[in-house]
DNA sequence: TCTGGGGTCCTAGGACCC
DNA sequence: TCTGGGGTCCTAGGACCC
């Protein structure tokens, strides 16, 4: 059997943490910019208010029903998200992170009647120890083990755990769910499967695997398979290192030049190679891209890849690349809205790949990143930089409403008399 | 006025090989 | 008039996830 431990509405819960004062009200978390809610407490949920809502469009039911807006902050909710993990991983066999707020448990191998009891602990002690409340749903499968731990979350009798153990539980909780609340099914397939008249996750689950497959791909095939009850995505440890680092922002003000759109990209190089070496890799191809907004005026998007001879991670190879590519992008007369750039082909450094003819001093180049590293890290971002980058530049967007870093920054540390 | 950021995987189609 | 058969690798784009 698989858990599923899903923590509920995380990053507002991570605030209620150090603000109990948010209890009982409605609160949402806002994305950079201030532009989306991405986090909704149950209150603001009830208020209707959808996830990734632009405010602008719910300003109204915000001054309505007070509530509470708070601009991320993502350094603290990934310091709170390892603390959960923590625990996670000291009272379960094995653990298998899944993204900031969720993670499955290996549970084979413990007896059924103590599935649920275990998960029970597991919720009370990461709730005593971190603040932060979970649910848990317990199913043969992932993709059942997810909708075990909504039923979990939106059930008080289930006292947020749910044990999948029978046919019965399966058809009940799949008949009351949506098609498109299924993991693994989107937008698009929603909405496919239902003008078919598959619009539950029990009908889904009662198709023929193979004839999904040919209607869609070898993913919803897996989808419906796990719905019966066979697992397709075997339990794994997470991947050593990532495939792709993005580093990407939207603009405060749309941006006409040249210079302004370079001191931004500049920035989302360093921010990138910091990662690189962070987890001791190099990438060997960089895109740049930048667009204006989707949403109004003529829309100009534009993007380049530059593969390199060598792979690394060092800003200043990175940022020669890409301002080369911002000029290749760039476009007169455009307001730009949002720009970014993705690091690809990532390895090791231990497999780097030593070249004949190149003609750049690697020790040179390593010890002054280590350099820099330490100087930003022990006495604050940005402290050293490259003269290209800018990240106080006129690019930068500011947050109104801005939580303080309570566990992840030495200054913001709260007082207590 | 105002619409986030960071990931993964699969597939089709093109370029290439003999 | 008429032009094989069997492969591999790479990339862009689309779908999905949180």
């Amino acid at each position: 059997m698989y858990a599923l431990v899903d923590c509920n509405n995380f990053f507002v819960s991570c605030e209620r943490v150090f603000r109990p004062s948010l209890n009982n009200r409605p609160v949402i978390v806002l994305s950079s910019n201030d532009g989306c809610a991405v986090a909704r407490s149950n209150e603001a949920k009830a208020l209707g208010i959808k996830m990734g809502a632009p405010v602008f469009k719910i300003q109204d039911i915000v001054k309505k029903h007070r509530v509470e807006c708070i601009s991320g902050n993502l350094s603290f909710y990934g310091d709170m998200s390892q603390r959960v993990m923590s625990v996670l991983r000291e009272m379960s066999p094995a653990i298998e992170v899944y993204s900031v707020d969720e993670a499955f448990l290996d549970l084979s191998g413990i007896p059924e009647h103590e599935l649920k009891p275990l998960c029970q602990r597991i919720r009370k002690r990461v709730k005593k120890w971190t603040g932060i409340p979970v649910s848990i749903g317990i199913a043969p499968t992932k993709t059942l083990a997810k909708a075990a731990a909504s039923v979990a979350k939106k059930y008080e009798e289930a006292e947020g755990v749910y044990l999948m153990n029978s046919l019965q539980a399966r058809r009940s909780v799949l008949q009351r769910m949506d098609v498109g609340d299924v993991w693994g099914v989107g937008r698009k397939l929603s909405e496919r499967f239902t003008y078919m008249g598959l619009n539950t996750a029990w009908k889904l689950s009662e198709c023929d695997p193979a004839h999904i497959r040919e209607l869609t791909s070898v993913v919803t095939q897996k989808t419906v398979l796990e719905l019966q009850g066979t697992p397709c995505y075997a339990f794994g440890e997470e991947p050593d290192h990532r495939k792709q680092i993005i580093s990407s922002r939207s603009f405060g003000e749309p941006v006409k030049d040249l210079k302004t759109l370079k001191e931004a990209v500049s920035t989302f190089v360093a921010t990138g190679a910091e990662k690189l070496r962070s987890e001791g890799t190099e990438a060997r191809a960089i895109t740049v891209y930048a667009s204006s907004s989707p949403f109004k005026g003529k829309y100009y998007a534009n993007s380049t890849l530059i593969t390199l001879d060598n792979a690394t991670s060092d800003t200043g190879v990175l940022t020669k690349q890409a301002m080369k590519g911002v000029d290749e992008i760039f476009k007169q007369g455009v307001g730009f809205k949002k720009a970014g750039i993705c690091l690809h082909d990532i390895q090791h450094k231990s497999a780097h790949q030593a070249d004949l003819f190149s003609v750049v001093d690697n020790k040179r180049s390593e010890s002054l990143m280590t350099a820099m590293d330490k100087l930003n890290s022990t006495m604050g971002k940005h402290t050293l930089r490259f003269g290209t980058s800018n990240p106080n530049g006129k690019w930068r967007n500011l947050c109104k409403h801005q939580s303080p870093a309570y566990t992840s920054d030495w200054a913001q540390l709260l007082v207590v008399k």
